[in-house]
DNA sequence: GCATATTTGTCCGTATGTATA
DNA sequence: CTATACATACGGACAAATATG
């Protein structure tokens, strides 16, 4: 049997009811989009939990037809999976899947490094920033910002590309790359001993020299998938 | 004034009564979103035409809710876009997206290639099937078939990097590729003189020699490109 | 600028089909 | 097999925004 969000009492966090009249020229399906999301990512919903529209519909207070509409929205984002006649569930991600991640994102992101050839100067705003965050909320021992600051780090390499289909893509597979890192038993700790190979990285571009950062970043998501897909293997005992 | 999808007499083509009892283990949305997309890379919905709720809701004789639910599916594919309180629309391809559709499509393309060392023997099979299939097209006249066959080629070329991801993001690039060639005098002829370089391609590929399909790849996409953002600009006038 | 008609956004009630205990 | 729960699809309603004259 599946876990069923259904089951919980109550759906914390802030609702809807602030500000239900379409204030931000955002749809009220985008805001539940949001809220559903950072369920999702926090863990609150479990991979392999069924949404159920009417439970959530209730909780939150909107129809069922604006609460589909949302479910669209992750679903696409593939933080959900639809099964006709059967709902929606938060998405359970394979060994097979994580492989296919790295694949994807190897050939994105390298391609991305391996492209600067000259110093970038401020292009490299983004990635000085990511890096220099990650350190600092280390230093803090504050494990959830230094998760982001390293998932902006990549969003900041890819952003190198030029291409804003590739930096959407980017962002969808590390969405989903949060299902991954869920099933480490500290989620967020996971990411702390690749910082400094961040700051290699970071290096290398700065040095205008991208074949050498792309050599380092290869070797970097080589390591982190196969540490992930020895979790994943552990785990499915 | 925008051209608008209501002011079409009749909606043309097979309808949805054939088979409204959810036969095929899909959904009517998912249904209702295959016509649309054929109407629109056909071209009978033209780039910036409004897509009426009620016209197309009437004509094919489903509810608001459902056609709702296939405008967003198609939204998510980037064919229409959605404007608060207006209405959706099919989607206008500026110079700018198009460049950016072959910078992406250079990235991932190039890579799945670049990665062939060895004479791939049977994997290289879809590859063959569709350049025979372009040839031949060519031969009997018909552009239709034979840009499907381009764009099959295309997608047998991204199959090599072995990532699923990777296949459904050329799926979709190559959809909004359609949109593109639309903008062409004679969209389906557009492909002819690009036949002879998929089979040099296939050749340096069969010969296990990725580099070399990679540079020949690099300079089509480059020449296609540069071919369809000169026909924008010119059209743009 | 104003008044009107049209269209979309949101929600509801219901009938039907489907999956599962 | 039956019963229950749920998703699918529909049609109607009203509010809110937009387009039109």
């Amino acid at each position: 049997m599946r876990a069923d969000a259904a089951s919980h009492p109550v759906f914390p966090g802030p609702g809807l009811e602030s500000d239900r009249a379409l204030l931000g020229r955002t749809s009220m399906a985008e805001r539940l989009a949001d809220i559903l999301r950072a369920r999702i990512t926090e863990g609150y919903f479990e991979p392999g939990a069924r949404l159920s529209e009417k439970a959530i519909g209730t909780a939150l207070k909107v129809s069922r037809n604006t609460l589909r509409e949302a479910f669209r929205l992750l679903i696409h984002e593939r933080l959900l999976v639809h099964e006709l006649n059967r709902g929606v569930f938060v998405r359970v991600l394979t060994v097979e899947d994580v492989a296919d991640l790295y694949r994807l994102r190897k050939i994105v992101q390298c391609a991305a490094v391996r492209a600067v050839a000259a110093p970038p100067g401020d292009r490299l705003r983004p990635t000085e920033v990511a890096v220099e965050a990650g350190m600092d909320a280390a230093k803090r021992q504050n494990w959830q910002e230094m998760g982001t600051a390293n998932l902006r780090f990549h969003e900041a390499l890819t952003a190198l590309a030029g291409s804003a289909r590739a930096d959407e893509l980017m962002g969808g597979l590390l969405a989903e790359m949060r299902l991954v890192f869920h099933v480490m038993g500290d989620p967020e700790r996971f990411h702390e001993p690749y910082l400094a190979r961040n700051k290699e990285i970071l290096e290398a571009l700065r040095a205008g020299d991208g074949p050498g950062a792309e050599r380092l970043l290869a070797d970097y998501l080589d390591d982190a998938e196969h540490q992930l897909l020895d979790a994943y293997r552990s785990k499915d005992r």
